[in-house]
DNA sequence: GTCCAGGGTGAAA
DNA sequence: TTTCACCCTGGA
């Protein structure tokens, strides 16, 4: 990874120069579920060990500890969790002109795919089977505070508690925080990662094909969640999401056949978008929410010709 | 109060 | 390939 020199560190806090971040989109849009917005101003939330503040700023973000172990490490911590050393650039060069990332990446440039730590990030996309944001944030919350490891005065200031610690909590435990049916599917995940049948972190070394397919034989894990956790905490960029609303969008953007099915259509995306499709599926899971917000609001009809000035 | 959707998965038809 | 149960929380 490339530290920028144009990064400032003083006693209190780090200012990553990293180019405009939308943070809240970024760190509370789906990747993660452990960020909550802090009244004056940014996010606190816990990455490994450290409890932070992230703000955006200038030409970048803010990071602030919030513990007291300073400033030192925060740089390079953080440098990494925002995926900064992604392709953002080529990736808004390649797709300029693309029929649903162009108009987006001209007026809107904020969004990261985050890495994230592996166990987490499996733990937290287990949890979202059917569920919504709120809820997968109240339950992976929830299992945090309780088995997680406080780094902070908030009962949230916790670290993400280890696989050997889920595992010994059990299902009944989870059932009881209000899982319901992915308790059954957690447990064992944790064991085998507790064990180290699965090993996560090897996984970033793997081929998208081999770590996925090492995914998926975890019970709970189907396409869709494996690729969560490939896209968000195991470097592999050409990873593609879909669910029914991206699925949407790739049919109302893109010439994709009629009754193209979810797998169908991740594979033709995967083939699209190549190295870059993490991002791009991050900004048209994006454009596709500010639409659907936009309708919600009884206002303007954004569905085919998205204003720019709304993006 | 009821109804329903929510960034799915696995098992059975 | 399609259908259905699985849990439960918040909003309509």
């Amino acid at each position: 990874m490339t530290t920028s020199e144009n990064n400032i560190m003083t006693a209190n806090s780090v200012f990553l120069s990293v180019g405009y971040v939308d943070v809240e989109a970024t760190l509370d849009g789906g990747q993660a579920f452990r960020w909550w917005p802090e009244e004056t101003g940014g996010y606190r939330g816990v990455v490994g060990r450290r409890l932070l503040n992230v703000s955006g700023a200038d030409g970048g973000v803010l990071v602030t500890p919030l513990d007291d172990k300073g400033v030192i490490g925060l740089e390079h911590t953080m440098l990494e969790y925002l995926g900064q050393d992604q392709d953002i650039d080529g990736f808004r060069t390649k797709f300029a002109n693309d029929p649903c990332l162009g108009p987006a990446l001209r007026g809107y440039s904020g969004l990261r795919v985050l890495r994230q730590d592996p166990w987490e990030c499996l733990f937290g996309f287990i949890t979202s089977s059917t569920s919504n944001i709120p809820r997968i944030k109240l339950n992976v919350g929830s299992a945090a505070e309780r088995l997680g490891y406080s780094v902070g005065p908030e009962d949230r200031d916790v670290t993400f508690p280890e696989p050997e610690v889920v595992a010994e909590a059990g299902e009944q435990f989870l059932r009881d925080l209000g899982f319901g049916f992915r308790a059954k599917y957690l447990i064992p995940a944790a064991e085998a990662i507790a064990s180290g049948q699965l090993k996560l972190v090897d996984l970033r070394e793997a081929s998208y094909q081999d770590a996925r397919e090492a995914l998926i034989d975890l019970h709970g894990v189907g396409e869709k969640v494996a690729d969560c956790v490939l896209a968000f905490s195991l470097d592999k960029s050409e990873s593609f999401i879909v669910d029914r609303h991206i699925l949407r969008a790739l049919h109302k953007w893109y010439d994709l056949p009629e009754k193209a099915s979810l797998s169908y259509a991740a594979d033709w995306a995967r083939d699209y978008f190549g190295e870059h499709s993490s991002l791009a599926n991050q900004y048209m899971f994006h454009r596709e929410r500010l639409a659907r917000r936009a309708s919600e609001w009884g206002g303007a009809h954004v569905e085919r010709a998205l204003p720019e000035d709304e993006l």
